[in-house]
DNA sequence: AATGAATGAGTTTTCATTCAT
DNA sequence: AATGAATGAAAACTCATTCAT
């Protein structure tokens, strides 16, 4: 019987591919590019030229141009649903839930804000295969925020007469856009923002028993905010 | 009796341009194809397939595809000056003012969802000098917000901590949020929709004094929705 | 009621599509080049030079380098399928439309020899999809070629232990092997390589009762031959 | 006594080039691959994924992709040609030699059917030099059985009008196509296939009296074959 | 012997635009 | 007003080959 030990690797193939952190700078490069120019008006050229490549080499990572925006949209699509899921974890209050839920929202969207700006503004133009996997991932935003609104509904703590789903679109959408604008460059800083977030979501659909539990209008406003940024 | 083969159709006036209804149809047709496929994605073929004609004949009617982006965001950004300038008008009291600024801003997106979803979407698609030129047309709706935010809180009804310069993008990026999902084929009128958003944005920003006023935040809610859809 | 025959003709589009000449022009470039270096080493620069246009161009008349190779074999498969059908019309003896087989092929093979050539070589570059839709056109050399050689064992005329089946195949290859060496500018017209073809072919399979009949095998490689050449 | 450390491995000789038997192997990869889908639409790729390795690691064998088609075509050529250097040894009568060069010729293609399939198909792609270099190799399959055919002329046992250039190339073709349509995997053996070639090609080439001398065209069909499978 | 990154030149295809009719 | 042929430039992608490790 032969030595295991001293017997080659089955011939051929480990077979690694290609270095991860190597790919990982050619997909933020292709990220960066497809932000600042939108993704269907960015050529290959564009991303190996950011890379400092050529572009025929991009296809030792990528086997078409689709792939970098997939990798892109997949990974921060999977991170957001990872998430969505811690929040709440711990919080029982559901408008402490709720504060929670927004400021776990604006430090996501400000910590990959290149890549949570790219699915929001491109997931369409993915193949449709694509888009019907990634959606399959898990709940949404919009879903985790109509779930503790009516929580809140259910504790008296949200306007009873508010329409939960169209309130939690909105919302999601005032929360979304501060991808069109914000910066991390600026002298806000995401708990700041997060902070401003907070006080006007909760005040917007907060019923009138919560209003005066927290003491008024302004008191609400404040009462979850962390303060000095 | 004139003879009818021989005299032009039109009385008197030669035709300079090309028939303006023709002109208005090929442009909504462009714009049809830039909200499906994005701008970028859209080709002169794709818009001229739409419009049943071949793509040569599209350039009787625009000097380049850009044009089309232009013509269409040109002529809703006039219209929403226009829009935003008979805002207040009549109006006198701040929180009126607001839930009519918000409720024409949804009456005009709705009105013009195709063309204003474009001009959201595809603005940095211009070049830089019609960018520029677009631009000088005049107000925008953040800062006619932030007049409006800044007059309620001379008046005491908005509340005096809010920052609303900040205050005003997170409310206008809320309100534009609407074309990412609103349809006109849905039940959803704009009316109904505009009561929502009034009665969010109006508590996200009352001061205690303005609550009280209204008789609660549930009552400020509701004061100024048009009700029943 | 409108006059039908004043009314102009229903908004835009006769849309003619291309000019037919001139894509049987581009096709018969495109076959040209084929029969030259093959389907895969010939690019659409090949074919743009050789027609003197630009390859962008030639996305005029076609969607891909394919379509070229598709319009080629499928054109002379149906002319093909046609010619099958008309051998045998009208002559009833068994070596007679052996004879008029052989010779119809020979024509036929001369008279399409780019075409023909093409579809025996590069058939298997076509898509799956398309080998099959050809494939489905109709009986092809092989069978007709075994059902003359079934109906002559019938009648004793051929050698009745040839397994017809395999027979049919070598003389398909047989005659189908002109392709690989005749050339229209040479002095061997097509119908002199048919006697050729019709003399080794018939004895090759011909009956005891046959070569008899025929006056010996000398006899009967010449008894259907055009004579001169 | 040689210092051992600074001796290579094997005794003596210099390893100069790459294991052959790696090499027999890696080039045999290359030929199915060439087979299956044409020397120019096959990339180092396909070859490569084939032999299981990464397709720079094919560099160690050839220096380029035409490398391969060489090896393949001018190793099936030179045997080719050794095959035909020994048909007629011993054999003195011509129909005989002539069925024993078909035979040889059958058990040749299905013995190297990949390769000689190879070289049927592909020869033109080589570069002029080396199909050149090729073609000096010897006496071609062609040019052997023209030599044959006319030896039995001379002896009265081919049919003196035959042209026998003409008549060789057509046989050759006819032997050729076998590599169209046989696989060692059907339940048909090359000399089975060779007893029908011979019995064909024989009777379509024989005069009155060679039939005579045989006992008509039947017997002459048989009288050469190896018989039972 | 093999890997895997990269090259550079090529391929097929797309596409905005022009223009004679 | 529209056609349809063509352009010319650029796009996405392929691929044979090289080379440091």
């Amino acid at each position: 019987m032969p030595d295991a030990a001293t017997e080659p690797a089955k011939r051929g193939r480990p077979r690694r591919g290609p270095d991860p952190e190597r790919f990982r700078e050619i997909v933020d490069a292709a990220a960066e590019v497809f932000l600042e120019k939108g993704y269907s008006a960015t050529s290959i050229q564009d991303i190996s030229d950011r890379v400092g490549i050529l572009k025929g080499s991009l296809y030792h990572y990528v086997r078409s141009k689709e792939d970098f925006l997939y990798r892109i949209i997949k990974d921060v699509y999977d991170e957001a649903i990872d998430d969505i899921r811690k929040i709440g974890e711990g919080e029982q209050e559901p408008l402490a839930r709720l504060a929670a839920f927004i400021r776990a929202h604006v430090r996501f969207a400000a910590a990959h804000l290149t890549a949570y700006t790219i699915q929001l503004r491109e997931f369409e133009q993915l193949s449709a295969e694509r888009r019907e996997e990634i959606r399959q991932g898990g709940e949404t935003y919009v879903e985790a925020l109509q779930a503790i609104l009516e929580d809140g509904q259910a504790a008296g703590l949200v306007d009873a007469s508010l329409q939960v789903r169209l309130a939690s679109i909105i919302i999601t959408g005032e929360l979304n856009s501060m991808t069109r604008w914000y910066s991390p460059k600026g002298s806000l800083e995401p708990d700041q923002l997060a902070d401003v977030y907070v006080g006007m979501v909760l005040t917007s659909v907060a019923s009138e028993a919560a209003v005066t539990k927290a003491g008024g209008v302004e008191a609400l406003r404040t009462e979850f905010a962390l303060g000095q940024g």
